[in-house]
DNA sequence: CCAAAAGTGTTCAGCCTACACCCATGC
DNA sequence: GCATGGGTGTAGGCTGAACACTTTTGG
């Protein structure tokens, strides 16, 4: 490739995130607001431009490190959206990813205006093509938690099937049987039970499960 | 983006395509030969260098249609490969497809020692990380196959049930049991029964079908 | 009539869904 | 003991796999 070539000159990759975590039983996903260019002022999807020496996975981790203070996240990469036009300086492709991370209140590190967890239900509109991004991040994430264990981050060490129940149900936004989620998540054989005993509250105390170790495959959970 | 910043200076984007044909029940992919570089006289899968003012499909159906006559053909991104060492000029994110196209003796635009079909089962070993990419193409492919109706650009416009699993069996190199695919095939409603007779040869002549137009769906066929 | 190839029907097992029921706790 | 919530069991329907049987052709 002729570097020189003007066809092939100022090209560039946008690593671009949408993180989202479960909070309250709604799903919320991290947004920051524009400073410069046409979009100044609006809200966009995290991530950037990636460096000549990283890989985008680095490059997003990088972006991230600057705004959140966990870094055990589940990420993967989705789609690609390299319409010539969708930026206005310099063409850049973008490489999407849908990543989840577990909640806690001292997650953001800068709790400025300029960077928020923000509801599903409750979206401002986005810049650039990131309506378009966010919307199809969604639909892929709905779609991978049904074939793999990628929940675990949202969940603390140990758990009990109520609260991995409703994980699902929000993940989701649909009803689920208790019972025969139960059934259909044990015999996927993902988690173990577990000796502890939580919080008691009213009713028949729940057994308390962990996930097992290192494990990722490609069963369907429903 | 700061495009003088030594940072992201001097990226490129690579659309790759893995394109496969079938054959004499036998799946082939079209390689061409490296001229310059440091893997000159490999093999390599076919795509090249994006251009500015391009998306990333429009770039690699362009860089086929100097190679091919066929330009019905299927295509699906499926991967990105951006590790910064993976060549050794200036950086290139490759952005991996998969793609199926009919086959008939004229294909090939130029019928040279540079451009060629191969079989699965006489791969040679190719240039940059290929093997790596075409390996990973192969698995989506035997994914995609089973859950929409791209094997149509396979297939005559009127085709019998014999044909059509004959397709899939090689595709999964698998046998499949041809009364239990009949069944399944018919109840996805991806075809219509068509009133024609073909060649007439031993045994109790098949029905033709034709693909209903336009259906891509996310059906699981297995 | 027989072989060959295509098409039809049947049976069984496994899985999902929808529930009824039982069990352990706090008050 | 009773309300609350968690855990167990069962019956019906759908789907896929295995495979016996029937149909239509050529010779």
């Amino acid at each position: 490739m002729d570097i020189l070539n003007k066809k092939y000159a100022r090209q560039g990759i946008h690593g671009i995130v949408s993180l989202f975590t479960v909070e309250d039983s709604s799903i919320k996903v991290l947004l920051v607001k524009e400073h410069a260019g046409p979009y100044a002022g609006k809200w966009i999807l995290t991530g950037g431009a990636i460096y000549n020496d990283e890989d985008i996975e680095s490059g997003i981790r990088r972006e991230l490190k600057e705004k959140i203070s966990n870094n055990d996240f589940y990420m993967e990469q989705f789609g690609i959206y390299s319409n010539p036009t969708r930026t206005n300086i310099v063409r850049m492709v973008a490489i999407t990813y849908v990543a989840l991370v577990n909640n806690d209140k001292s997650l953001l590190i800068e709790n400025t205006d300029d960077i928020k967890w923000f509801k599903l239900s409750e979206l401002p509109d986005l810049g650039y093509d990131h309506n378009t991004i966010l919307k199809d991040s969604i639909e892929y994430l709905k779609k991978i938690i049904l074939k793999s264990n990628i929940v675990k981050v949202l969940l603390p060490e140990y758990f009990t099937m109520p609260q991995l129940t409703k994980i699902y149900s929000t993940l989701l936004n649909k009803t689920i049987d208790r019972r025969n989620f139960r059934k259909k998540f044990l015999s996927l054989n993902l988690i173990d039970e577990v000796n502890y005993s939580g919080v008691k509250k009213v009713g028949k105390p729940a057994k308390y499960y962990k996930f097992k170790d290192n494990i990722i495959e490609d069963k369907n959970i429903f």
